[in-house]
DNA sequence: TGCCGCATTGTTAACGTGTGCATGAGGCGT
DNA sequence: ACGCCTCATGCACACGTTAACAATGCGGCA
């Protein structure tokens, strides 16, 4: 360890107590607002201490109380629009029960992302909310054996043994493939995210199960992958659009995809949703400007990530309250414009 | 404080001394690679603590070293992907350095970014970035009475007596506009933002100079302002397309406002470029997928990040040498579809 | 043999805060 | 006057780690 140190050493309770005469006992006491001291004792220790700039360290008083107030934000990247409103629900209330929160990107890398977890566990968070982890089982062993409640967010875990919060994606997929079927489409399309995640698997397993049930629609269906991005929604569409029998509708693993989708139709000469329906997963904000507005499966982000907090708070707290583990949100669909009947010259 | 954790204790040096018959200190010398230990006792005493899943406690590390090896990011909202990109560059860089990022968001409520300092401050981070702050010079004196290192982003303060890294606003502003005009535009408008930002006036100061100096553009060109927001830019192009001279073509503070005007032209049956060309400022990940895609001026957001936490980084070193204060960045004006010579039959 | 130096380990204090326990000063009732 | 109780405060230790300093043992050398 080095200790040349940048800025002055912040004062401490014993500079306060020795300014005051008094014990450092006293001066802790008196701004914890405990009722032993005087009154008069600790309104002169409050105001040396807010005279000389006091702040208490959160440090040293972790190392006592066994507990730091921080908790650890595991996420792939804070770039991905999706992760950054699960991550401002998830600060929010963190902020509103005294919490700082500690974000870290594990950049979809396994090796990266148990050094987080590891840097976490070091710095004795509280607690841990992993979001959309792309690191499978083998390491919730890790996490378990830390003993720190973690809850996770759009991560099936098969074990269940964790706390989990999560989007209905079979539900979700489904609602999005009726609905396109509803409109008449029968040539439908899916793209999906080819680092295989649960909620990629899930989403798929909902449409071709509505595919499967629909004696009209063309099967198999075809499925291109993308990477989750807009770039790589755009490439998997040219894929779809290159073929001599291009889908009506498209559904997107998630919208970033959907964006891209659209973009590479638009480049392509065709349009939406005349010529073809594109259909996404998450709404994004950017979503309902998009053109035309994207027809999507809302999912709450923000509100995934308060409840992932609100959990973690429950079983950070001491009253034995035990939240349920599994938790999950159905979504909205939201009719838009990017979906529509197929025109008739382009059927069959 | 309250003591009862959930969890085991975790098990300190002092637990792994016993276990190895030697003095903590012995220990603590073996897991930092002191050559001090003889190679066999450190081979035990390391084994020990692998096979016991011994992690080191940061902040009793911490409390010592008067280092916490962790820095703080105040942002309005991580929901912006403006503030996500830069985030995002920002966390690279402190995870290579060693350094964990708290990160709070201030939702740009000047009593709610004062909390959030102060609870930086307490928590003793070695740094702190501050971006896009609304909060003015103001609360810059409590700032700099942390004596904690602090580097601003895109916060042009007057002082100057911190370091800061920011875009060229008025350059990047005149190359969009200078842009504009080059195409054959003369009536020009400019969507700002009402926040009263730096960055807002100084994009607003850069189009007003070029406007002034261009003999054919019709002046004063018309200005309205949004928040910021996609929604915000929306509602602002509203404004322009309700009076009886709209614009041809339009500068926005930033590309979310943008994809608002685009959305709010085409709802009003318009096509761009060819009834009104738009143009950003930004070029978020999203706005080469737009339709049409997006001409902007180009902020490194992410290399922005990178800077600032490099500069901190050098601030926090022993190494005595300064880094520059003012960083100044230079934006890309990136030509794509959304602007265009303007149509004979609306040219006056 | 006695001394010096080196290698290795132990002892102790410190970082800043919280809290159990002891202490002392009054007040009050008998 | 004495004992007891309450109130206010100080003392001492703990939290887990680092580092300065002390101590021990050993080999070499005069």
């Amino acid at each position: 360890m080095s200790f040349p140190v940048p800025g002055r050493k912040p004062i401490s309770i014993k500079d306060i107590a020795r300014q005051a005469n008094v014990s450092h006992s006293t001066v802790s006491r008196a701004l914890r607002n405990s009722p032993l001291v005087h009154p008069d004792t600790a309104e002169k220790i409050r105001e040396i201490a807010t005279s000389s700039g006091y702040r208490v360290s959160a440090v040293a008083r972790s190392l006592v109380s066994r507990r730091t107030q921080t908790i650890g934000v595991v996420v792939t990247t804070i770039a991905d629009p999706f992760n950054a409103e699960v991550v401002s629900g998830i600060e929010d209330v963190a902020n509103a029960f005294g919490y700082s929160v500690f974000l870290a990107s594990s950049q979809s890398d396994p090796v990266r992302e148990l050094g987080v977890v590891h840097s976490f566990a070091e710095r004795r968070v509280d607690g841990i909310i992993v979001n959309s982890s792309r690191v499978g089982s083998l390491y919730q062993e890790l996490l378990s054996s830390l003993s720190i409640p973690v809850v996770f967010i759009n991560n099936h875990n098969p074990g269940g043994f964790a706390y989990s919060v999560s989007i209905d994606d079979v539900a979700g997929a489904r609602q999005i493939t009726e609905h396109l079927l509803g409109l008449g489409h029968t040539r439908l399309a899916y793209i999906g995210d080819r680092f295989g995640l649960q909620s990629n698997l899930d989403r798929m397993a909902g449409f071709q199960d509505v595919i499967e049930r629909a004696p009209q629609a063309r099967r198999p269906a075809r499925v291109v992958y993308g990477d989750g991005t807009s770039a790589g929604g755009a490439q998997a569409m040219g894929e779809l659009l290159a073929s001599n029998q291009a889908p009506t509708a498209v559904f997107c693993y998630n919208d970033r995809t959907a964006q891209g989708a659209l973009s590479a139709i638009h480049e392509h000469g065709l349009r939406v949703p005349e010529d073809i329906s594109v259909a996404g997963f998450d709404d994004l904000p950017v979503s309902s400007f998009c053109h035309p507005p994207l027809t999507t499966l809302r999912q709450p982000m923000n509100g995934m990530g308060r409840q992932a907090m609100e959990i973690l708070e429950q079983l950070l707290s001491r009253n034995p309250k035990a939240p349920d583990m599994a938790n999950k949100f159905v979504g909205d669909l939201i009719i838009r414009r990017s979906t529509g009947v197929p025109s008739i010259g382009k059927q069959l």
